[in-house]
DNA sequence: CTTGACTCTGGATCGAGGTCCAAGCTCTAC
DNA sequence: GTAGAGCTTGGACCTCGATCCAGAGTCAAG
Protein backbone atom coordinates (compact mmCIF):
# COMPACT_ATOMS: atom_id res chain seq x y z
CA UNK A 1 0.00 0.00 0.00
CA UNK A 2 1.32 3.34 -0.98
CA UNK A 3 -0.34 5.71 0.51
CA UNK A 4 -1.23 6.33 4.49
CA UNK A 5 -4.57 6.83 5.93
CA UNK A 6 -4.95 9.87 7.90
CA UNK A 7 -4.00 8.07 11.30
CA UNK A 8 -0.73 7.27 9.86
CA UNK A 9 0.21 9.85 8.53
CA UNK A 10 -0.90 11.32 12.07
CA UNK A 11 1.73 9.14 13.41
CA UNK A 12 4.14 10.21 11.19
CA UNK A 13 4.23 13.77 11.43
CA UNK A 14 3.29 14.43 15.28
CA UNK A 15 0.48 16.46 13.73
CA UNK A 16 -3.05 15.10 15.04
CA UNK A 17 -5.66 13.60 12.99
CA UNK A 18 -7.84 16.91 13.79
CA UNK A 19 -5.30 19.24 13.07
CA UNK A 20 -4.84 17.46 9.37
CA UNK A 21 -8.34 17.54 8.58
CA UNK A 22 -8.09 21.34 9.63
CA UNK A 23 -4.99 22.21 7.77
CA UNK A 24 -6.30 20.71 4.90
CA UNK A 25 -9.62 23.10 5.41
CA UNK A 26 -7.29 25.88 5.76
CA UNK A 27 -5.66 25.25 2.15
CA UNK A 28 -1.97 24.49 3.55
CA UNK A 29 -2.39 20.84 2.36
CA UNK A 30 -4.36 19.35 -0.71
CA UNK A 31 -7.61 17.59 -0.07
CA UNK A 32 -5.99 13.97 -0.86
CA UNK A 33 -7.39 11.08 -2.65
CA UNK A 34 -9.81 9.06 -1.34
CA UNK A 35 -10.61 5.36 -1.10
CA UNK A 36 -13.68 4.34 -2.60
CA UNK A 37 -14.69 3.99 1.07
CA UNK A 38 -14.47 7.73 1.53
CA UNK A 39 -11.01 7.43 3.56
CA UNK A 40 -8.33 9.83 2.77
CA UNK A 41 -5.32 8.40 1.38
CA UNK A 42 -2.25 10.78 1.15
CA UNK A 43 0.84 10.40 -0.95
CA UNK A 44 3.95 9.97 1.07
CA UNK A 45 5.45 13.23 0.11
CA UNK A 46 2.34 14.60 2.24
CA UNK A 47 5.04 13.71 5.63
CA UNK A 48 7.18 16.61 4.57
CA UNK A 49 4.84 18.47 4.24
CA UNK A 50 3.38 18.38 7.24
CA UNK A 51 7.01 18.51 8.84
CA UNK A 52 7.72 21.89 6.85
CA UNK A 53 4.17 22.98 8.73
CA UNK A 54 5.48 22.62 11.90
CA UNK A 55 8.97 23.46 11.48
CA UNK A 56 8.25 26.62 10.04
CA UNK A 57 4.90 26.73 13.30
CA UNK A 58 8.26 26.48 15.94
CA UNK A 59 9.59 29.38 14.04
CA UNK A 60 6.89 31.46 14.79
CA UNK A 61 5.55 31.55 11.42
CA UNK A 62 1.49 31.76 10.98
CA UNK A 63 -0.22 29.64 9.53
CA UNK A 64 -1.39 32.46 7.05
CA UNK A 65 2.53 33.21 6.24
CA UNK A 66 3.13 29.12 5.95
CA UNK A 67 0.70 29.10 3.15
CA UNK A 68 2.91 31.54 1.17
CA UNK A 69 5.87 30.11 2.22
CA UNK A 70 4.19 26.78 0.42
CA UNK A 71 3.04 28.28 -2.72
CA UNK A 72 6.86 29.20 -3.01
CA UNK A 73 7.92 26.22 -3.00
CA UNK A 74 5.63 24.36 -5.03
CA UNK A 75 7.09 26.60 -7.55
CA UNK A 76 9.99 24.58 -8.37
CA UNK A 77 11.32 26.99 -11.37
CA UNK A 78 11.29 29.88 -8.96
CA UNK A 79 14.22 30.98 -7.04
CA UNK A 80 15.18 30.78 -3.28
CA UNK A 81 15.16 34.31 -2.89
CA UNK A 82 12.11 34.23 -1.54
CA UNK A 83 12.31 32.07 1.48
CA UNK A 84 15.78 34.21 2.52
CA UNK A 85 13.61 37.39 1.66
CA UNK A 86 10.77 35.47 4.12
CA UNK A 87 13.56 34.10 6.78
CA UNK A 88 14.91 37.40 7.39
CA UNK A 89 11.72 39.46 7.95
CA UNK A 90 10.21 37.07 10.43
CA UNK A 91 13.62 37.20 12.26
CA UNK A 92 12.79 40.77 12.60
CA UNK A 93 9.88 40.00 14.01
CA UNK A 94 11.06 38.30 16.42
CA UNK A 95 13.95 40.61 17.37
CA UNK A 96 11.19 43.12 17.56
CA UNK A 97 9.58 40.83 20.09
CA UNK A 98 12.28 39.98 21.95
CA UNK A 99 13.13 43.66 22.63
CA UNK A 100 9.52 44.34 23.98
CA UNK A 101 9.82 41.42 26.35
CA UNK A 102 13.21 42.86 27.50
CA UNK A 103 11.89 45.97 28.42
CA UNK A 104 9.20 44.25 29.82
CA UNK A 105 11.98 42.21 32.13
CA UNK A 106 13.96 45.71 32.93
CA UNK A 107 10.50 47.20 34.56
CA UNK A 108 9.69 43.86 36.30
CA UNK A 109 12.93 43.42 38.00
CA UNK A 110 13.29 47.08 38.68
CA UNK A 111 9.88 47.03 40.80
CA UNK A 112 10.73 44.12 42.45
CA UNK A 113 14.00 45.11 43.51
CA UNK A 114 12.77 48.16 44.65
CA UNK A 115 9.48 46.04 46.84
CA UNK A 116 11.23 45.29 50.19
CA UNK A 117 9.19 42.31 49.93
CA UNK A 118 7.14 42.99 53.73
CA UNK A 119 5.21 45.24 55.82
CA UNK A 120 2.29 46.97 54.82
CA UNK A 121 0.98 47.16 51.34
CA UNK A 122 0.14 50.49 51.11
CA UNK A 123 3.73 51.49 50.90
CA UNK A 124 4.49 48.90 48.60
CA UNK A 125 6.32 50.66 45.53
CA UNK A 126 4.39 48.04 43.10
CA UNK A 127 1.34 49.16 44.04
CA UNK A 128 2.40 52.64 43.78
CA UNK A 129 4.22 52.22 40.59
CA UNK A 130 1.25 50.78 38.81
CA UNK A 131 -1.62 52.90 40.43
CA UNK A 132 0.43 56.03 38.50
CA UNK A 133 -0.88 57.85 35.23
CA UNK A 134 2.52 57.81 33.02
CA UNK A 135 4.63 61.12 33.16
CA UNK A 136 4.47 61.65 29.09
CA UNK B 1 -19.09 67.22 40.69
CA UNK B 2 -17.35 64.84 42.55
CA UNK B 3 -18.30 61.52 39.62
CA UNK B 4 -16.98 60.97 36.46
CA UNK B 5 -18.94 59.92 33.07
CA UNK B 6 -17.14 56.76 31.64
CA UNK B 7 -16.21 58.73 28.98
CA UNK B 8 -14.50 61.05 31.02
CA UNK B 9 -13.01 57.97 32.65
CA UNK B 10 -11.80 56.87 29.20
CA UNK B 11 -10.15 60.53 28.58
CA UNK B 12 -8.40 60.37 31.44
CA UNK B 13 -6.73 56.78 31.48
CA UNK B 14 -6.39 55.87 27.79
CA UNK B 15 -8.88 52.65 28.28
CA UNK B 16 -11.48 52.92 25.64
CA UNK B 17 -15.43 52.91 26.77
CA UNK B 18 -16.43 49.86 25.65
CA UNK B 19 -13.15 48.13 27.11
CA UNK B 20 -13.92 49.96 30.49
CA UNK B 21 -17.42 48.41 30.30
CA UNK B 22 -15.77 45.20 29.50
CA UNK B 23 -13.73 45.54 32.53
CA UNK B 24 -16.78 45.69 34.65
CA UNK B 25 -18.61 42.50 33.75
CA UNK B 26 -15.02 40.87 34.16
CA UNK B 27 -15.25 41.86 37.63
CA UNK B 28 -11.90 44.03 37.32
CA UNK B 29 -13.78 47.14 37.98
CA UNK B 30 -16.77 47.24 40.30
CA UNK B 31 -20.05 48.16 39.12
CA UNK B 32 -20.33 51.74 39.72
CA UNK B 33 -23.13 54.31 40.84
CA UNK B 34 -25.25 55.39 38.23
CA UNK B 35 -27.26 58.64 37.68
CA UNK B 36 -31.05 59.06 37.90
CA UNK B 37 -30.73 58.23 34.32
CA UNK B 38 -28.75 55.18 34.43
CA UNK B 39 -25.55 57.08 33.06
CA UNK B 40 -22.35 55.51 35.21
CA UNK B 41 -20.61 58.13 37.63
CA UNK B 42 -17.26 56.74 38.47
CA UNK B 43 -15.56 57.38 41.76
CA UNK B 44 -11.91 59.39 40.56
CA UNK B 45 -10.47 56.70 42.59
CA UNK B 46 -11.16 54.59 39.29
CA UNK B 47 -8.74 56.28 37.35
CA UNK B 48 -5.84 54.70 39.52
CA UNK B 49 -7.29 51.66 39.55
CA UNK B 50 -7.82 51.65 35.63
CA UNK B 51 -4.28 52.62 35.13
CA UNK B 52 -3.34 49.64 37.68
CA UNK B 53 -4.97 47.03 34.99
CA UNK B 54 -2.91 49.56 31.95
CA UNK B 55 0.06 49.22 33.39
CA UNK B 56 -0.20 45.24 34.66
CA UNK B 57 -1.20 44.34 31.18
CA UNK B 58 2.02 46.42 30.18
CA UNK B 59 4.14 43.86 32.03
CA UNK B 60 2.54 40.73 30.48
CA UNK B 61 -0.01 40.19 33.16
CA UNK B 62 -2.94 38.67 32.00
CA UNK B 63 -6.56 40.34 33.36
CA UNK B 64 -7.00 37.10 35.18
CA UNK B 65 -3.90 37.66 37.23
CA UNK B 66 -4.46 41.52 37.37
CA UNK B 67 -7.86 40.00 39.00
CA UNK B 68 -5.99 38.77 41.36
CA UNK B 69 -3.83 41.66 41.93
CA UNK B 70 -6.79 44.14 42.39
CA UNK B 71 -8.14 41.47 45.05
CA UNK B 72 -4.18 41.56 46.77
CA UNK B 73 -4.00 45.54 47.04
CA UNK B 74 -7.84 46.23 48.10
CA UNK B 75 -6.91 43.97 51.44
CA UNK B 76 -4.71 47.03 52.77
CA UNK B 77 -3.75 45.05 56.14
CA UNK B 78 -2.03 42.66 54.30
CA UNK B 79 1.35 42.96 53.70
CA UNK B 80 3.28 43.74 50.18
CA UNK B 81 4.89 40.23 49.86
CA UNK B 82 1.86 39.04 47.76
CA UNK B 83 3.18 42.35 44.96
CA UNK B 84 6.74 40.76 45.11
CA UNK B 85 5.78 37.19 44.86
CA UNK B 86 3.83 38.07 41.43
CA UNK B 87 6.31 40.41 40.17
CA UNK B 88 9.02 37.54 40.91
CA UNK B 89 6.49 34.97 39.08
CA UNK B 90 5.55 36.66 36.24
CA UNK B 91 9.73 37.76 35.39
CA UNK B 92 10.19 33.77 35.20
CA UNK B 93 7.55 33.77 32.86
CA UNK B 94 8.59 36.41 30.64
CA UNK B 95 11.97 35.01 31.11
CA UNK B 96 11.24 32.05 29.62
CA UNK B 97 9.80 33.66 26.71
CA UNK B 98 12.61 35.54 25.93
CA UNK B 99 14.58 32.08 25.86
CA UNK B 100 11.78 30.80 23.91
CA UNK B 101 12.38 33.26 21.17
CA UNK B 102 16.00 33.39 21.37
CA UNK B 103 16.27 30.13 20.09
CA UNK B 104 13.87 31.22 17.65
CA UNK B 105 16.13 33.84 16.55
CA UNK B 106 18.96 31.13 16.72
CA UNK B 107 17.13 29.24 14.16
CA UNK B 108 16.17 31.71 12.06
CA UNK B 109 19.73 33.48 11.60
CA UNK B 110 21.39 29.73 10.98
CA UNK B 111 18.79 28.71 7.96
CA UNK B 112 18.85 32.91 6.75
CA UNK B 113 22.73 32.50 6.71
CA UNK B 114 22.86 29.35 5.04
CA UNK B 115 20.64 30.14 2.58
CA UNK B 116 22.52 31.67 -0.33
CA UNK B 117 19.89 33.83 -1.41
CA UNK B 118 19.71 32.73 -5.13
CA UNK B 119 19.39 29.97 -7.10
CA UNK B 120 17.05 26.75 -7.93
CA UNK B 121 14.79 26.93 -5.40
CA UNK B 122 15.46 23.28 -4.98
CA UNK B 123 18.54 23.64 -3.25
CA UNK B 124 17.52 25.86 -0.95
CA UNK B 125 18.43 24.81 2.39
CA UNK B 126 15.74 26.30 4.20
CA UNK B 127 13.27 24.56 2.53
CA UNK B 128 15.46 21.03 2.80
CA UNK B 129 16.07 21.64 6.38
CA UNK B 130 12.01 22.41 7.05
CA UNK B 131 10.86 19.35 5.25
CA UNK B 132 13.23 16.81 7.27
CA UNK B 133 11.97 14.82 10.20
CA UNK B 134 13.97 15.98 13.21
CA UNK B 135 16.27 13.76 14.32
CA UNK B 136 15.74 12.63 18.00
C1' DC C 1 -18.46 -13.14 11.83
C1' DT C 2 -17.46 -10.32 15.45
C1' DT C 3 -15.24 -6.93 17.86
C1' DG C 4 -12.73 -3.04 18.53
C1' DA C 5 -10.20 0.45 16.33
C1' DC C 6 -10.44 3.65 12.70
C1' DT C 7 -12.52 7.26 9.82
C1' DC C 8 -16.21 10.23 7.94
C1' DT C 9 -19.03 14.86 8.15
C1' DG C 10 -20.65 19.29 9.83
C1' DG C 11 -20.77 22.16 13.26
C1' DA C 12 -19.95 23.71 18.09
C1' DT C 13 -16.66 25.25 21.32
C1' DC C 14 -12.55 27.17 23.52
C1' DG C 15 -9.65 31.26 25.33
C1' DA C 16 -8.08 35.92 25.44
C1' DG C 17 -9.22 40.41 25.04
C1' DG C 18 -11.67 42.89 23.27
C1' DT C 19 -14.68 45.62 19.22
C1' DC C 20 -18.92 46.93 17.07
C1' DC C 21 -23.74 47.55 16.33
C1' DA C 22 -28.68 49.29 16.59
C1' DA C 23 -32.27 51.45 18.76
C1' DG C 24 -33.38 54.39 22.02
C1' DC C 25 -32.66 57.65 25.88
C1' DT C 26 -30.12 61.83 27.96
C1' DC C 27 -27.21 65.61 28.41
C1' DT C 28 -25.01 70.04 27.19
C1' DA C 29 -24.24 74.23 24.69
C1' DC C 30 -26.11 77.58 22.19
C1' DG D 1 -35.87 74.40 22.24
C1' DT D 2 -32.98 72.05 19.40
C1' DA D 3 -28.83 69.97 17.51
C1' DG D 4 -25.40 67.04 18.25
C1' DA D 5 -22.68 64.55 21.37
C1' DG D 6 -22.86 61.15 24.94
C1' DC D 7 -24.67 57.09 27.20
C1' DT D 8 -27.61 52.71 27.76
C1' DT D 9 -28.36 47.56 26.78
C1' DG D 10 -27.79 42.97 24.87
C1' DG D 11 -25.73 40.42 21.92
C1' DA D 12 -23.06 39.43 17.74
C1' DC D 13 -18.59 39.21 15.97
C1' DC D 14 -13.36 39.07 15.52
C1' DT D 15 -8.52 36.54 15.46
C1' DC D 16 -5.81 32.23 15.86
C1' DG D 17 -5.19 27.59 16.02
C1' DA D 18 -6.99 24.30 17.01
C1' DT D 19 -10.11 20.60 19.69
C1' DC D 20 -14.18 17.94 20.42
C1' DC D 21 -18.58 15.96 19.49
C1' DA D 22 -22.36 12.82 17.69
C1' DG D 23 -23.86 9.60 14.73
C1' DA D 24 -22.77 6.87 11.11
C1' DG D 25 -20.02 3.94 8.17
C1' DT D 26 -15.48 0.97 7.47
C1' DC D 27 -11.40 -1.74 8.31
C1' DA D 28 -8.34 -5.40 10.23
C1' DA D 29 -7.32 -9.15 13.43
C1' DG D 30 -8.65 -13.38 15.37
Amino acid sequence: MATLSIGKLANLTEVSIDTIRYYERQGLIAPPARRASGYRAYAPDVVGRLWFIRHAKDLSFTLGEITELLTLTSQAERDMAGMKVAARAKLGVVEDKIRELQRIRKDLKRLEAACPGHGALAKCPIVHALNQEPSP
